[in-house]
DNA sequence: ACCTGAACACCGTTCAAGT
DNA sequence: ACCTGAACACCGTTCAAGT
């Protein structure tokens, strides 16, 4: 066991964090517990109580991290070339959508988390984890701009109808909610979806 | 506790699936557990697992009671009467989609345990369970309609693209995944996306 | 001050033993 | 044949007692 000031409090919840990720990515939220995350850092399950308010806490903690690795993934594979490059505004969403449905199906226990914990709706979301979704939609929204005019809040709606919208043909159909038939893809949907609304756009 | 022979097979079934609807509806997913389930229907647990395969296949049985409920839930309120009425055809989708969100909001613990709950994605979904969604799409689709052609194909794949999107939106909204701010309300997000999608359907 | 260890009230799942 | 009851291996959460 582990002895007292052997870690800092925030060593202890980095270490957490990273073991519990590791249980929800090989065997998916099913497969975490408080009990072998303190198991797999050494520690009682006491000492997790300690640093995390429950086990709520604990999964928004890994939760961020992964919203975190998706930002991360985005911007390393769209990076910020194809804005001087010769691509469509159609090419650009796009490969934000193909980007987006990559990333859940690479690292599908992680990602279908995200959906899988929810808090009760009443439940504030904690401010630190709000912010790690805006920074998404920070990213998203940049990337929007050569398509929607510069009008902020037609911006911010656009940004969110399409990614909500990219999101939901991504999780019915990775969860099997939605099943496919013949020539259809997830890909097909997508393109489908981001052609037809910035031609709507486009037509105003 | 219950003799034998006091209920058939089927009417374990039937009650245990009742009994765990509720659990979910009064306490969400993390509510519900088959002990309390045995409980509520007078058996011991033992029982349960004679006529349910696992925790799973309990929670499946009560998620298609559910898309029963919200197949019934829209049939009654969007009937076949606007077929004949004047609503256009953008009227006709938008309230398809304001349904939808009502249903949720309604009947919010019920419908997130469609998603909360998933089966591992190599785990063949029972044939069963996907009639259910069929059912649901086979009503989408009809109202679709006079939106699309008459291609079979494309009117399969714009029912779905439409459809995962309106649930993206709705989704997102109501887990608090997607903040909200000023104007904006679940309903304009939908309407944008139907009125651009539609828009652009028909341009080409 | 920090951590343990045990306790409490739960879980899903199995299966020998009763009727 | 059907159902029970107990067992097994787990859970989240709390907190007195140790160092």
């Amino acid at each position: 066991m582990a002895r007292r000031s052997d870690h800092t409090r925030e060593e202890i919840k980095a270490m957490a964090i990273a073991v519990g990720r590791n249980l929800i990515q090989e065997n998916g939220l099913p497969g975490f517990s408080a009990r072998k995350v303190a198991l797999g850092i050494g520690y009682t399950v006491g000492t997790l109580y300690n640093v995390f308010e429950n086990h709520d806490d604990i999964v928004l903690h890994i939760n961020a991290v992964t919203l975190e690795d998706l930002l991360a993934y985005m911007e390393k594979r769209l990076g910020d070339d194809d804005q001087e490059s010769h691509a469509s505004d159609l090419d650009v969403l796009k490969g934000l959508a193909a980007c987006y449905i990559d990333y859940a199906r690479e690292n599908y226990n992680c990602w279908s988390a995200l959906f899988e914990h929810n808090l009760s709706p009443e439940a504030p979301l904690p401010v630190w984890y709000g912010e790690r979704i805006d920074a998404l939609f920070g990213f998203i929204e940049a990337r929007l701009k050569p398509v929607v005019g510069k009008d902020e809040a037609e911006a911010r709606q656009t940004a969110r109808v399409l990614w909500a919208s990219i999101h939901g043909i991504c999780a019915l159909t990775l969860t099997n909610k939605l099943t496919l038939v013949g020539v259809e893809t997830v890909e097909g949907l997508t393109d489908s979806l981001i052609e037809n609304y910035v031609a709507g756009l486009k037509s105003r």
